[in-house]
DNA sequence: AGATGATCCTGTATGC
DNA sequence: TGCATACAGGATCATC
């Protein structure tokens, strides 16, 4: 599941190869049109100018004002060699070599359009999305301000993507083990010192998954067809049943905002 | 307005 | 072997 680190280690292998190149031509492929393809033929002609990422969410603005946004959902891939199947968007690029990128999604929760650039009306999320996590805003305070007042569990508001961006179900879950908080509790009943805990659970997490290029469980792949190699450093993700690392305790499964989360009964309160 | 649950989608795993 | 069912979870929308 590509959450931010995934998403970081896409754009960085698509920066070089994207910038300053021009768009020959945009098509939909094997998939029916849709907002999740908006747009898309206004990206013909146009010059890509950066490779950038807010949360999930890679940003690729366009020469003429458009921008191109594009979103790996659950199963969404890049690359630069045509997949076997569910080929959804074919880029045509300028340039000599590597000339099309394919993005290939399974299920097709990811989107792949173009708006004009900086109106992210018609993406609520994006619109709306909380400070990126590695940045200088995403402080405790910041954090705690978000969280204040809230009775929603701290897992479903980590998710939602307004108090920090890019954080999924794989780095909740690491985040709230790290940090020794129980997935339901009500975000507004944190204690500051733990939601300063959090905060550093959140920023460790996230920077070893970055190094560590994302974590591959299933179909995640870098653009050059590589895997995430962050699933062995995982803790609790997907632990319920076995021991906790840090107290022995039986890691537990619960479902919180419809996802599969699972924490320590004994180390997470 | 905040919170909650349903929905989309398809491959994989499991049970009978 | 075949069939039914459960599960995976990004974001969005409807409904309290």
């Amino acid at each position: 599941m590509p959450e931010l680190p995934e998403v970081e280690t896409v754009r960085r292998e698509l920066e070089p190869w994207l910038t300053g190149r021009c768009i020959r031509s945009a098509e939909r492929r094997d998939a029916p049109p849709g907002p999740k393809y908006a747009n898309l033929e206004r990206a013909t002609g146009q010059r890509i100018e950066s490779v950038g990422r807010r949360g999930k969410f890679l940003l690729l603005p366009l020469s003429a004002g458009d921008e191109l946004i594009e979103h790996l959902g659950m199963t969404g891939v890049i690359s630069s060699t045509p997949p076997p199947d569910h080929l959804r968007v074919e880029l045509s690029l300028s340039g000599r070599s590597k000339q099309r990128l394919y993005f290939r999604d399974v299920r097709r929760f990811g989107r792949f359009l173009v708006v004009p650039r900086g109106d992210y009306r018609s993406l609520p999320t994006l619109h709306h999305l909380g400070p990126e996590p590695m940045s200088d805003a995403f402080t405790a305070a910041a954090l705690a301000r978000s969280l204040a007042g809230s009775k929603a569990p701290i897992k479903a508001l980590i998710m939602g993507q307004r108090p920090v961006a890019g954080v999924g179900n794989i780095y909740t879950d690491e985040s709230l083990w790290r940090a020794g908080i129980h997935p339901k509790r009500a975000g507004g009943s944190i204690s500051k010192r733990r939601v300063a805990k959090l905060r550093d659970a959140i920023v460790e997490v996230i920077g070893a998954a970055i190094v560590a290029n994302g974590t591959t469980l299933s179909d995640y792949r870098t653009v050059a067809g590589g895997t995430g190699g962050y699933a062995e450093q995982l803790n609790a993700y997907g632990h319920a049943g076995r021991p906790c690392p840090r107290c022995g305790a039986t890691f537990k499964r619960a479902v919180i905002a419809q996802r599969g989360t699972s924490y320590c009964p004994r180390c997470q309160r």
